[in-house]
DNA sequence: AAATATTTTTAGTTTTGTCTAAAAATAAAA
DNA sequence: TTTTATTTTTAGACAAAACTAAAAATATTT
């Protein structure tokens, strides 16, 4: 079975959904991942639902069939190896790639998503630290973790932030922090949960609300 | 100014039209190409016409107006490049890219081409021998004739078909010419037109209808 | 539980790109 | 130069994917 380019997009959003929804993803939270209307959505989860690739109640909202998630999976592998390959081969930055990925991500050929899985190696995660899924379409659990989570000794590299907006990344310029930071837990505050940390070196004293939205891929 | 993936087909295709209609493109020929509707040429051509990619007169045909051929410039630099990479560094074969090819040329971002270009280290032809235009959309004069247009003593490599049908291909393989096989005209009967000339070392006549498929790229 | 607010769906349009059938223009043949 | 054939355009329809406005269902407050 094919699917147009704006159904994949759906799919993969709902796959990435469904990790934050405990019963059905919410017609609302889809329409606003896609920057679209809610009314388009349920025009799109009532196509989605014929072909099998949702279950879909009214009012309940929707989740993945087997079938979908096999394509789900199939467009993030894509995704991934495409941007591992603009910041391997084509030295493009972790932060300029997403966009072109999305375009990438749609291009139909098994052929060539395999020769280039072959072609970089096999690579495990992507340029954010995410994992690749397997050609057979197994997906290891995501090796970064939210510094917050951290315990006290743990130490990894900086490979991604949660939200991407420009003061918060401004904020990590001026601090020296950067993806590829080496960062080591020092120690917990319990009081207001801020952290003491070795950043390449250095000290640093970091508040829950930036700890919370640094991802750190654990060494090893 | 944007172009969806059917605009892009169109002025892809009006461009390589161009090369063999001395007036206009007409609109059945568009058609064929494209494996649309007369009817669907004509709405397109009027809709590209006010977007004053291509110059349009009813029942005259259309051919590219400077702009337009700028953007179908860039459509095929692009085709070209990515089918270099995915011979060079997938290692498919010549005959296998170019549906791939197709859905890549639309990938949109100035730096991806550049950074590939870069990445392949500036190639002036692709697969087929036809040359790849520069950023600034030169392009080089293609270094490929028909073996039918050399004159006595001249030489090269096969580096491509006109027609790719799978019956003219079997008989190729049968005489074994193919991509990259060594060709030298010896000489020329003026009768019927047909060959003999020296392939890799060996002797062997070749008729009209062979020689007007093939193309040879001139050695140096 | 009733009133209010939020979420979701339906109904009716719009745009893009295609199609079929029929009409009009142009080209070729008689 | 008529007649016939071919090419091209118009008119009207359709499917995909989006939208707005309004109705219906669900959730949250009072
Ligand atoms: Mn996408
Ligand atoms: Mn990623
Ligand atoms: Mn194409
Ligand atoms: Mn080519």
């Amino acid at each position: 079975m094919n699917f147009s380019l704006s159904e994949e997009n759906y799919l993969k959003t709902i796959f990435h959904l469904e990790q934050h929804f405990k019963e059905g993803v919410s017609t609302n939270a889809i329409a606003e991942k896609l920057e679209t209307k809610p009314s388009s959505v349920t025009d799109m989860v009532q196509k989605l639902a014929e072909k099998e690739v949702i279950r879909y109640v009214k009012y309940k909202g929707t989740t993945l069939t087997e079938k979908g998630r096999k394509v789900a999976i199939k467009i993030i592998r894509k995704h991934r190896l495409w941007e591992v390959f603009l910041v391997d081969k084509l030295d493009f930055q972790w932060d300029e790639v997403h966009e072109i990925a999305e375009q990438l991500e749609h291009i139909a050929s098994e052929e060539l998503i395999n020769r280039l899985d072959e072609f970089l190696g096999f690579p495990t995660v992507d340029p954010h630290g995410d994992p690749i899924p397997t050609k057979e379409g197994l997906i290891k659990n995501s090796q970064k973790r939210l510094l917050s989570k951290l315990s006290v000794g743990e130490q990894g590299i900086c490979v991604g932030v949660k939200d991407s907006e420009s003061e918060f990344l401004k904020f990590l310029d001026k601090k020296n922090i950067a993806i590829g930071s080496q960062i080591e837990v020092l120690s917990k505050e319990e009081f207001d949960h801020s952290l003491q940390i070795n950043l390449d070196g250095k000290l640093l004293y970091i508040s829950k609300l930036i700890s919370d939205n640094l991802y750190i891929k654990l060494d090893g």
